[in-house]
This record gives structure tokens, C-alpha cells and sequence, in this order.
DNA sequence: ACGGTCGGCTAAACCGGTTTAACCCACAAG
DNA sequence: CTTGTGGGTTAAACCGGTTTAGCCGACCGT
């Protein structure tokens, strides 16, 4: 009954050794005879004994803890897709038992960089995750400095000591240009994401890029903040120009769906007269009208490699950095070819991007 | 410099006193003289001593973190609007220093129910909120047994010791039949959420009840898990029944969002042919077309007051229950009067509801 | 037979706080 | 002048592990 939760004493006493020596076998160090090492398990197993976090913490300086600061706005958070499935992901890779994650969401880079301090200076995590990097993130500096673990989730905007857990984005986003291309689109806009972030950008010049690979203008190339509202407004915008482009291609699945209803809303049809295409491969993407042509990503994959990294870097202070399969075009029926007078002269050389079939 | 961390007989020894004293006045202990206790905190102060959290935790037997468990499908979890801002919420309820939160995800009950025993086998939370709360929750007789102070969202099925924070998310069901009824429709379907879930079937007993109390008949009421997918399925499947309804309420806005995808899809109008309402009050639901009438809730209040209550009943043992302002009905361009054939026979008796302006 | 090495193990210090028992001293009451 | 009271303070035990220094005995080579 209410015992008062045995220790490592007890489990010594049991086996008829001492504290050191059970504490060396629940370590797996050597110099431990095997049978002695048998006894102690069976001891502490009969006890039922687990050794208390709490003490190890103290003597290890330890957490057995991972960390995640989401700093978003919080009118975004809501809808961003990406955070839940990265942190499901992150458990996954968590399995192998005792190492939990904390998580704080913060408004602001000040707070931000406080709270990493805090996080430190209570030892409350052996790692973390960095998300959303941005240009000149100051994140970067102030983790070697106070000498935490991190992995980062994307490639910075500079070479940094941590590792790298990357899927490459890009590709879905030149994917997407090739199709729309292919489809005789060439009045193409880009409705991108945060230019601070390193991986909004990076999404918007790839854009970019293929644009100009294609013999196309990348003009009609708009910031946001990721958020519907702003998909949405820039949408009117674009379409409000003298020559309005006559496919769209957004930097999230939340803009794709608000520029959609926008279109709608004008009394427009999609793809007949603007194609659209999102990013992120959300469920709800397929299941609008007209379904949506999507990138999709694997977050949760994501965050469960990012997991063995990190765990991996903590314990042998170093870990590869990791390339994951890269975010594919999957065609729905939101992109088609453009009306008769907006083709491109000459038919498309570029051959039609292969479809990757939902599950 | 390199020092190794000022401890607290750093700052005994610099303020000429014994490390126990340091300890009552950081503990706001009574007992202590006003200027040793000055003295003591000054010098801390000048030293920049700050108490070690793991030796606090070892021998107070606290963790200064506050739990999390969310049991969600993976598939659902990705476009749930409630966890992100809950979250969101929690964080600033906890802004008063030194606690943070501790999330995990878990796919099924079995790892659900291990987790938490994780959680305090290894002291590692001070309290947990309870969200999601089943019938027959076996969360409740856990907890209750292994005494971890836990905070309910949302009333359970049967009455509980721990406390309850509620939002009143029928009252926007009520509103949205009520805001149908008004407009003229008798035929009006529900795709309900979880029906294990207390909430998802309390929605849908309100929907229930606001059909009988205006004289109609809920037939057309079907169970989802809250996915687009379901809301997607059990759209089509409403719509070939032989009377298929006039307007249909969603117990979510992705849900909404793909029922009004199968609706164009059909090539039917929205609100001409279907009205249709959500539930959630998501910034996307504001933008697609046309918009959404749906119903807000303020999740990330519902965080906030969760927390403070949680770190209440964690302080004083005792902590009352809180009821937030209700769920409000926000009228979109989604709904509006059936199709002449489809009035119903006296004209509604019902007045409008009012309608609650988006900021 | 003897010094040296090495595997196996223990005692004790240590991590950095909290908490309890006891002590000292000043002051009030008898 | 004694005794009691109680505020202010300290020393030491304690929380429950990890880690280091060192001890003991067996086995080795010469």
C-alpha cells in the first residue's frame, strides 16, 4: 500500500550492494560483473523501482527534455497545418521513452529569445527545435552561446554548427510552375508567405526562378504574412491589375483556399478562367470545389527525423545533417489550361509534371 | 567569466548568512527580519544567483510544468483550429514565470492513459488539462487515483472533483437553428462531430433540441470524426437522400468548408440551393465563398482561463469553476432563405438572430 | 615469494536546494 | 531574579540519484 516509492537505497539493500553500483547498472557501465548486474535488475524489478527523474536531473544536468518555441502571430497559429502534424511527428520519433517535449508558443522575438534564455538557465530542455528561421536570426547566435543543442528544421540563410533536417519545398514550388507552364499558363503570380522566413523566401525565389527559366516574367510576386486575410486581400489586388495573372500560385493551402473564395467571389471560375494551386497538402485541400492543386509536404515525418536528430546530437554531440523526400506536386482540379486568348504562343515544351496520387 | 553558477551558499556567504535563511526569504517565508531579508535579496542580486530549478523540483517534489495530452488521429489533428490557439492561450495564462507546458500527442486511450502515468511517475507536471473529455472518460478515475490536479474544458458526463472551465459551445448550435429557422427552413440536417467526445455529442443534443423546441424533426443527424473527409462523405450522402435538406450545420468549420466543396461540386448554390453553417469561427471560414456563417469561440480564452484556474487549484487545492462568455453565432453569406418550394408554411415566428460582427 | 595490474565493488562527496530541530537572545510576566 | 515566550537564525538532515577516490583480492610475470 502506500509505500513511500522505493529508492535506489532500498533497491541496494536488496541486492546486498551498494547505491554506486546499482546506479552503474541502470547506467550500462562497465566494470560490473554480469551476475551482480542480474541480481540488481531482479531486485529492482522486484521492488519496482525507477529511478527518479528528479534526483538524475539534478545530478546530470539533465532534462530529458526537448523544446519547441513557436513564435507565430496568434490569428495565424490557428490555421497554420503545419505545427500539430510537425509536433505529432516529433513524438513519433520521441518513442524510445523518457524524453518529453515542451512547448511555448510566443508572440514576439523578444519574447522569443527570452524564453530560450529561461529555458536554459532552468535546464529545462537538452535541445531544441528551430523552426521558421529567418534572415540574421538571432536565435542562431544566442543557442552556440549559450551552448544548446538545436536542430534545424529547414537549411538558414547561413552556414550555422547545427544540423540540418531539410525537405526540400522548392521543388513542389517549381513543380507547380512547370505544371501551370505546361497547361499554357504564363501570366503566373506567387502569393508568398513571410519574407523574413527563410523558407518563405526560398519558396518565392524558386518561384521565381522557374519563372524565368520557363522565359517568363516573375512580376506579380506578392509578400504576406501567411495568414487567409492576406491571401485573400492580395488576391483582389492582383486581380484588380491591368493584365491579371491567369493562374495564382500560393505559398499555403489556408491562402490558396481564401484566394479561391475571392475568385469565387467575383464571379470567376476556377480553373476556367484562373488557375490556383496551394501548398502544404492539407485534407481540406482535397476537398473544396474545385479540389486544390497542392504541394504536399510530410510534416509529421519532418518532425519525427528532426526528433532522432536532435536525440542523436544530444548523445554523441554531433549528428548528420538529413535530407527528406522532397514536397511533390499533387494535380486536383483547380488548375486547367488558360482560356483560348490568354495561351502562350507557342504550346507548351515542357511536359506535364507527373501526378503523385493522394493515399 | 566562466564561473560555475552561483549557488545559493554563494549567497549565504555573501550576505554573512546560512543557506536556510536564503532559502525562507525566496520562499516569501514569514520569520526572517526585514533587513536581513533585504540584505539577502541584494545580495543575490548583486551575485545574479537564481534558484536551481532541479534541486527545487527534487526536493519539493515539483516540476513547475503544467500537461497537455492530446488524443487525436493524426489525419484530424493537422486541421483541428482549437489546439493551435488553445495553446496560444495557455501560454499567456502562464505568463505569471517559472511554469511551462508540457505537450504530447498520443494516437489511442492505451498510450493516452500510459502517458499520464509517465507523466507523474516521473513527477514531471504539477497538474494536466483535460481536454476532449469522453463518456466513461478513464482519464478521470486515473487522475483521481494517482491525485494529479487536473482542470476540465468543457463539463463531463457525470460529476467530477476537479474543476470545470466551460464555454457555452451550445448555445451557438441553439443560434444556428434558431438563424435557419428564421430564414425559413424546416429541412435542416447536422453533421455532428465525435459522438464519444461530451462535446460532440452536446452539440448535437442541443441541434436536437433546437429542431423538437421549434417544432421540427431532427431526423438527417449524422456522426463524423470531424474530419473534412467525413464532412465530405456524409454530405453526399444527405444529399441523395430522397428529401435532402434545405441547410445543414456543421460541428466544424473544415467540415463546413468541405461540405460546401460537395455542394459546388454537385453543382448546387450555396446559400440558393443549401445554406449551411460551421462551427468554430476559423479566419478561413471568413473567406471562402461565400463566407461562412459560423460559430466563434474564443479557444485561446478558454486556454488563458484554463491555465490560471489549473495553477489555482495546483496553489491553494481548490480552484471554483469558471463559465466564459458563450459561443456566438456570426452570420456569413452562407445561409440564407430556401428556394420558394422548400418555405416552410407559416413564415417564421423565430426573430433573426443577431449577428455578431467579425473585428 | 613479491610487486604490479586489473576487475569488482564501496564509501563518501556531490548536485543545489528545502525543511526540521534546536539554539540564542531579548524581553515580558510573575 | 527567575522563568517563560517567541522572533530570528543556524546546523544538519534530507530529497534521490551520480560520480570519484580508493580499497580489496585475484591473477600475472619473473
Amino acid at each position: 500500500m502506500g509505500d513511500p516509492k522505493p529508492t535506489i537505497a532500498d533497491v541496494a539493500r536488496a541486492a546486498g550492494v551498494s547505491k554506486g553500483l546499482v546506479s552503474f547498472v541502470f547506467n550500462d557501465r562497465p566494470g560490473v560483473a554480469p551476475q551482480t548486474r542480474a541480481r540488481i535488475r531482479e531486485a529492482a524489478a522486484a521492488i519496482g523501482w525507477r529511478p527518479s527523474l528528479s534526483a538524475r536531473s539534478l545530478s546530470t544536468r539533465t532534462s530529458f527534455a526537448l523544446g519547441l518555441v513557436v513564435r507565430r502571430d496568434p490569428r495565424v497559429i490557428a490555421a497554420d497545418p503545419f505545427f500539430p502534424a510537425f509536433i505529432a511527428g516529433v513524438e513519433m520519433g520521441l518513442t524510445g521513452e523518457g524524453r518529453i517535449l515542451v512547448l511555448s508558443v510566443v508572440p514576439d522575438a523578444d519574447t522569443e529569445l527570452r524564453t530560450y534564455r529561461r529555458l536554459v538557465a532552468d535546464s529545462r530542455v537538452d535541445g531544441v527545435f528551430l523552426t521558421d528561421l529567418r534572415y540574421d536570426d538571432r536565435r542562431l547566435a544566442l543557442l552556440a552561446e549559450l551552448g544548446l543543442p538545436a536542430v534545424m528544421i529547414g537549411h538558414p540563410d547561413r552556414s550555422s554548427a547545427f544540423p540540418v533536417v531539410n525537405l526540400d519545398d522548392a521543388h513542389g514550388v517549381r513543380q507547380s510552375v512547370a505544371h501551370l507552364v505546361g497547361l499554357g499558363h504564363s501570366r503566373i503570380a506567387y502569393v508568398a508567405g513571410e519574407p523574413q522566413m527563410v523558407h518563405g523566401r526560398r519558396r518565392r525565389d524558386s518561384f521565381v526562378d522557374a519563372m524565368t527559366g520557363a522565359g517568363l516574367h516573375p512580376d506579380r510576386v506578392v509578400d504576406t504574412d501567411f495568414s487567409a486575410a492576406a491571401g485573400a486581400a492580395e488576391t483582389h489586388r492582383l486581380l484588380d491589375a491591368a493584365s491579371p495573372p491567369t493562374a495564382i500560385v500560393y505559398a499555403s493551402d489556408p491562402m490558396a483556399i481564401a484566394g479561391m473564395g475571392v475568385v469565387h467571389q467575383r464571379g470567376l471560375r476556377v480553373p476556367a478562367d484562373i488557375s490556383i494551386t496551394g501548398f502544404d497538402g492539407t485534407d481540406l485541400a482535397r476537398h473544396v470545389y474545385p479540389s486544390l492543386t497542392t504541394v504536399v509536404a510530410d510534416p509529421a515525418a519532418w518532425g519525427r527525423e528532426a526528433a532522432r536528430t536532435l536525440l542523436q546530437l544530444i548523445a554523441v554531440a554531433e549528428a548528420p545533417n538529413l535530407e527528406l523526400p522532397a514536397a511533390e506536386l499533387l494535380v486536383g482540379a483547380s488548375t486547367g489550361p488558360p482560356s483560348h486568348a490568354d495561351r502562350t504562343p507557342y504550346p507548351a515544351h515542357y511536359k506535364e509534371t507527373p501526378c503523385v496520387d493522394a493515399l
